[in-house]
RNA sequence: GGAGAGGUGGCCGAGUUGGUUUAAGGCGCUUGACUCGAAAUCAAGUGUACGCGAACCGUACCGGGGGUUCGAAUCCCUCCCUCUCCGCCA
């Protein structure tokens, strides 16, 4: 949610901002609501001020009147009243409007966002180690996976259909590896706190992150109780201060969640269909900042940093992409992708995104702090960025830790969570 | 699934016969007094948003929505949420 007196009073920087995303998008359908309802609201007060002054001395006179005295107040204060009631509903209809319009804005890129229009005009920021050339003809990581028989597409979609996937043996263990090397990690040496969240949620937390209301048909949904499975642990780690007030000792607060994921993938059919790459559930070690506003910039940068410390541990070639305002996601300001190198589908691939929200999300859902003790409560800024996906994490360990012979190194540091140094050894 | 209780400002909490309580009181917090300093005590202040309004003033907000009324935190309807007990269950 945006700002909205904030926009109405900057709006040709708020708007030149929001068109970096797309051309098309604008405020307009904010601005003449906004006037129509301040209007409203303006003749509203001062009717309604007439009204309560008369009804309080009808109130008390009332007993001491005579009775056609009574009679005419009662009927003037009748018509006070509808008036007021008229304006009133009048109001309501243009704040819904207004806030509903608002709900389908994205947020407003900052200043320091490129300009694009797609992922091909993203910036390259920084490239961290060596991009792995095999020197023999190396498996694409579903095919090796099958053969090793640590991942089971066919059992997978015996269950749930296409789309998903099934890790066994030393699979599954990498899996779980992963997932507490994340953790370990984050809660150990970069001091977040460990949580781990409800992984389905009521619908106001989805409209609190930004998911809802308009991408619903990405999201999957149980009818039967209006809730919904998370996309992102973003979504549950959030909205675990929805509605609350901080106080500035609480602040920045770092927490760290592994959750399953669950998109429907609605609109991205045919696309990605083999393997791990893009499947309705993965796993993912999500990071989660809430900070104030003059330090949200600082804890872009060291979240994003966090995220990249996984990478190197693992030995994972990476760059760091700064996206253009044509590939921003919905409720995010800024964003720096994390992209791995795939050496056998010879590309980079996403494997986490970093974003700052401002306090977008947070005026949403209505997460706010005291700076200090009196003073006006503000709205946090909060940031999220995954540490790391894992499925795509096991993808690119298949693929750069192969050997010739067909079997996968398993990096150092996560021996001792997998018990091996070789997966596929006898 | 059955039965009951309840949702009021940062927190606790009054308000149950609708009208100088159109949100009392307390805690917490801020400032001042006292003190070498602190604690305790005393005094004053202290919700949010809007009125393109700083002050004074006004309006809205007592879980959401609707209704009755000249007037609703208070009465009625409806939905949501929380808690307690029972049942079932890993």
């Amino acid at each position: 949610m945006h700002d909205v007196k904030w926009v109405l009073e900057h709006l040709d920087e708020a708007t030149a901002r929001l068109k970096k995303r797309n051309p098309d998008l604008s405020f307009d359908s904010l601005t003449t609501i906004a006037e129509a309802r301040r209007r409203a609201v303006q003749r509203h007060n001062e009717l309604r001020a007439e009204q309560n002054k008369l009804s309080r001395e009808f109130g008390a006179n009332q007993k001491t009147m005579a009775a056609d005295q009574a009679s005419a107040m009662r009927e003037r204060l009748k018509s006070l009243s509808d008036e007021v009631k008229g304006l009133e509903a009048e109001a309501k209809e243009l704040d819904e409007k207004l806030e509903a319009a608002a709900l389908y804005i994205p947020n407003i890129p900052q200043a320091v966002v490129p300009e694009g229009r797609s992922d091909a005009d993203n910036v390259v920021v920084k490239t961290w180690g060596q991009q792995v050339e095999h020197a023999f003809v190396a498996l694409d990581h579903d095919a090796l996976g099958e053969k090793l028989g640590i991942l089971d597409f066919e059992a997978a979609s015996r269950l749930a259909g296409n789309g998903f996937a099934l890790y066994r043996g030393l699979g599954a263990r990498l899996e779980r590896a992963l997932q507490s090397f994340f953790l370990d990690s984050h809660s150990e040496k970069h001091g977040y706190e460990e949580v781990l969240t409800p992984f389905m949620v009521r619908r106001e937390c989805m409209v609190g992150t930004g998911q809802l209301p308009k991408f619903e048909d990405d999201a999957y949904r149980m009818d039967a109780d209006d809730m919904f499975l998370i996309p992102t642990a973003e979504v549950s780690i959030t909205n675990m201060y929805r509605g609350l007030m901080l106080d500035a000792g609480d602040l920045p607060k770092k927490l760290c969640g592994f959750s399953p994921c669950f998109r429907r993938e609605a609109g991205s059919h045919g696309r990605d269909v083999r393997g791990l790459t893009r499947v309705h559930q993965f796993q993912k070690v999500e990071l989660v900042h809430l900070s104030t506003p003059e330090d949200s910039a600082r804890a872009h940068e060291e979240l994003v940093g966090h995220a990249e410390a996984m990478l190197e541990a693992l030995g994972l070639a990476y760059r760091r992409m700064e996206l253009c305002g044509g590939d921003l996601g919905f409720g995010a300001s800024r964003c720096y992708d994390l992209e791995v190198w795939l050496p056998v589908q010879k590309r980079w691939r996403e494997i986490s995104s970093c974003s700052n929200f401002l306090d977008f999300q947070a005026r949403r859902a209505d997460i706010r702090y005291r700076p200090e003790p009196g003073a006006k409560p503000r709205f946090v800024h909060t940031l999220n960025g995954s540490g790391l996906a894992i499925g795509r994490t096991v993808m690119a360990i298949l693929e750069v830790y192969q050997t010739a012979d067909e079997k996968i190194v398993v990096p150092e540091v996560l021996r001792r969570y997998m018990g091996v140094d070789v997966i596929g050894a006898r």
